[in-house]
DNA sequence: AGTCGCTCCGAAACCGGTTTCGGCAACTAA
DNA sequence: TTAGTTGCCGAAACCGGTTTCGGAGCGACT
C-alpha cells in the first residue's frame, strides 16, 4: 500500500495496533489517507478542514466505529467529558426513594452527549468541601451537580472560586438577590405548589389553614413558607403567625409540629406541610387523636414519596419529576461547560398535584375540632408524647 | 539555580506550570533535583529505587499536595482508576430505598483506595449490553458492579468474553455448578434468612406455613425459596407445594399470591415472602379479609425496606446492610482489577433479623381460619379481587 | 588489574489524542 | 505577470504521566 503518501508509520504496525480492539485514530486516519491531525480537527469542527473531507472522515469514523478515548483527550484539552455529583451520606432520611430516577435521568442527558456521570459521596459538611477538592484536582469531572441548596451553600462559594462550573438543583441566598449572580440553576417552584394547596383548601371551605415548614437551612424551606403566606392573601385569608411552624425534617418532628398546632386553642382545620415526610408525622398524631384525615383534618403534603399513595387515606400531595430534573440539570450543566453563560441556563419547573384523599370540605370548625381534641385528650390522660 | 543538574525544562517553563495550580510531576522532580522518571517509578512502587530516596520522593510529594492526574495514567497503563455501576432504570419499582446507601458504601470504599465510581443507566435489557460496551470500549472504568444477578446472566457473558474484570451483587446460574467458576460474588445469604424464618415461625408454633416468591428470573429466588423448604425440613414440618407461591415482584403481585393463599382450603396460618414489597401486598389483603395481621396469620418479609416500620403492625424483616454490600463489592472488585483472583474474592453475609409486630404464636388453626375466611366472603360477596 | 554483577537512576520513547505552525496550491487583485 | 490571499492539510510539538533501556558507579571475585 505505498499508495498512500501520508501514512506515519508502517503497515505492520498500524496491523498490530488494530489487533487490540479499538480503532484508534492513527488508524483511522491511515485508511482514509489523511494525517491524523486533520482527522482529529475535521471530527472537532475545525473550520479549516473541508466539508467534503469532513464528511468522508466522519462516515467513515462512524462506520470504523472509532470513539475517542476521553481520557486521552483530556490530557490535552483538560476536559474530562464528565460531570459529578456529590451526594450526602449523613441525611436523617438517607432513603432517598428519588435518588434513582434522578440518576436516569441525569444519566441520559450525559450519555446523550456521550458524556457520563461519576458521584461520591461525603459523611459530612466538612468532608463535602473535600470531597469536592480532591474531585476538582483530580480533574474527574467538568462540572458539579449540587443537590439539596441550603441558603449559605459553601459548595457554592467553594466552586465559584474555584471557577469550576456547577449548577444547583434548587435555589440559593433567598433574600438576598445577589447570591445568584451569575450561576445556573434549575429548580421546581415549590413556592407556587404550596400557594396552590393553601387556595385549594380555601376552596374546599377552610379558613384556619395551618402551615408545618421544613429545615430553614434550606433554601427551599423560605420559598414554601412564601408559598404559604402567598396563598392566604391570594384566598383574602388572614395570616396568623400561630398558625405557622418551621422545622420538621422527619416524620417524628412532622408529628411533633402537628400535635402542637393540634393542641393550639383554635386548631386549624387543614395543614399544609412542606414535605410529604413530615405530613405523614401527621398521620400518627391524628391517629392518637382519633381525628379523621380528610373529614376532621385535611392534609396536603410536598415532594410526592411513594409512600403517600400506600397510606391510608392517600396523601395529596404535590409530585416532583426526579428523573427530568436530573435530565435537565445535567442538560444544562453540560451547555455551561460549553461556554453558555451560567445566568442563561436557569430552568424553574412546577411540581404537579396529585389528588388524593387526605383533603377535602372541612367536617368541623375550628372550635368544634378543638374541642373534640380537648376531650380526648381529659380520657387519655394527655397523649402519649410532648 | 544551575545546581540542579537533571532539570529537563528551563526554570522559567516550570514558574509558569507552577502558576496553573496543579502540581505537577515535573515540578515535583525538578524540586526534588530527581528526573521524572525516578520520580514516578518511586511512586509507583518499583524495585529499582532506593529506599533513601523513595522516602524522599514520598514525603515531598505528600508535602507538596502532588496528586496524578488519573486520565494521564491512563493513557499509558490503561487503567482509569474507577470502577462502574450500570443500573436498571426499567423496574417495575424504581424507587429503590437502597441506592443511596449502597452507593455511599462503594463510594467510600473507592475513595479510600483513590478511586472513582462512575454510573450509568440503561432502559432495558439491550440498552443494558450496549451502555456497558461504550463503558468498555471508551475505557470509562475498570471494572463493574453487576447488582441484581439474574439465574442466566447476559452481562456476565458479555464481561467475560470482553476480558473486563465484574464483580456480582448476588450470585448467578443457580443449579449449575460452572456457571460461577472463577467469578468473584459478594451476596447476602438469603436462603439463611428464610430458612430461619421458617424455623422462627415453627417455634412459635405454626405448622402451616406458606412462601410467596418473587421472580423467577432473579437468582436470588430460587435461593431463598431453598431456603424455605430447608427450614420446613429443619423444623420438621411438611412440605406441601400448595403452599408455594411464585413469582411476585411488585405489592400487588404479592397481594395476589396471598389471596391465593389464604382461599385455600386449609390457609397457612403464617407466610414467608421473599420480598418485602410483596409482604407489604398481603397488608391490604388481611385488610380486605379482617385478619390482623400477628395474631391471625403471621407475616415476614425481607430486605429491611424503610417502610416496613411504619405500617401497623410494623413487619418482621431481615434486614440487609446495603452500606456495606456497596463497601465489600468495591473493595473486592478493586483488588480484582490489582490481579488478585475473581476465586478468591467472594463473600457471604447474612442479613440481620427485625423482630416486630407482624409475626407470633397462631391465634387459630388452619382450618378456623378457613372457615373465618370464608364466612367474610358470604358477606362480602367474595372480596373486590381475584 | 580486569571482569562481572548489582544497585540506582536519567534519557528518551511511548500512550492517544489535540493544537500550533507553516507550506503548498489555487485563486484574486494589481 | 506577480504579489498577496485564501483554503486546506501535514509535520511536529504538546499534554502529563509511565515504561524501556542503557549506563554510571561500586564492591566482589578471579
Amino acid at each position: 500500500m505505498m499508495t498512500n503518501p501520508t501514512a506515519q508509520k508502517g503497515e505492520s504496525q498500524l496491523r498490530a495496533a488494530s489487533a487490540t480492539g479499538r480503532v484508534k485514530l492513527d488508524e483511522l486516519a491511515y485508511h482514509l489517507g489523511l494525517s491524523k491531525s486533520t482527522v482529529s480537527r475535521a471530527l472537532n469542527g475545525y473550520s479549516d478542514i473541508s466539508d467534503a473531507t469532513r464528511k468522508r472522515v466522519e462516515v467513515t469514523a462512524r462506520k470504523m466505529g472509532y470513539r475517542p478515548l476521553s481520557h486521552a483527550q483530556a490530557i490535552r484539552t483538560g476536559k474530562v467529558r464528565a460531570i459529578a455529583m456529590v451526594i450526602n451520606g449523613e441525611e436523617p432520611d438517607r432513603h432517598n426513594p428519588f435518588l434513582q430516577d434522578f440518576l436516569s435521568g441525569a444519566c441520559e442527558a450525559a450519555s446523550s452527549f456521550d458524556w457520563t456521570m461519576t458521584i461520591s459521596t461525603a459523611k459530612s459538611e466538612k468532608d463535602m468541601l473535600k470531597v469536592l477538592g480532591r474531585l476538582v484536582e483530580e480533574r474527574k469531572a467538568d462540572g458539579f451537580i449540587l443537590p439539596r441548596t441550603e441558603v449559605e451553600d459553601a459548595r457554592v462559594e467553594y466552586l465559584r472560586e474555584l471557577k469550576v462550573p456547577f449548577i444547583l438543583y434548587g435555589r440559593t441566598g433567598y433574600g438576598q438577590a445577589a447570591a445568584m449572580e451569575n450561576t445556573s440553576w434549575f429548580d421546581i417552584s415549590g413556592e407556587t405548589a404550596i400557594r396552590n394547596a393553601v387556595i385549594r383548601l380555601a376552596e374546599f371551605g377552610h379558613s384556619s389553614i395551618g402551615y408545618v415548614g421544613s429545615d430553614p437551612k434550606f433554601n427551599y424551606s423560605h420559598l414554601r413558607r412564601d408559598g404559604y403566606v402567598d396563598g392566604l392573601k391570594a384566598a383574602g385569608l388572614e395570616f396568623d403567625p400561630e398558625l405557622i411552624r418551621d422545622g420538621a425534617r422527619t416524620r417524628e418532628e412532622g408529628a411533633l409540629e402537628a400535635r402542637a398546632l393540634m393542641n393550639l386553642k383554635n386548631p386549624p382545620t387543614a395543614i399544609v406541610f412542606a414535605t410529604d415526610l413530615a405530613a405523614l408525622g401527621c398521620y400518627s398524631v391524628c391517629r392518637d387523636l382519633d381525628l379523621e384525615i380528610g373529614r376532621d383534618v385535611s392534609v396536603i403534603g410536598y415532594d410526592g414519596i411513594p409512600e403517600c399513595q400506600y397510606v391510608s387515606p392517600g396523601l395529596t400531595t404535590f409530585s416532583v419529576d426526579s428523573h427530568r430534573a436530573g435530565e435537565r440539570l445535567a442538560t444544562l450543566l453540560i451547555r455551561q461547560t460549553r461556554g453558555e453563560q451560567p445566568k442563561d441556563l436557569r430552568e424553574l419547573s412546577e411540581a404537579v398535584l396529585i389528588e388524593r384523599q387526605s383533603d377535602g370540605p372541612p367536617r368541623l370548625k375550628s372550635e368544634d375540632l378543638a374541642l373534640k381534641i380537648v376531650n380526648l385528650n381529659d380520657h387519655n390522660r394527655g397523649g402519649d408524647r410532648l
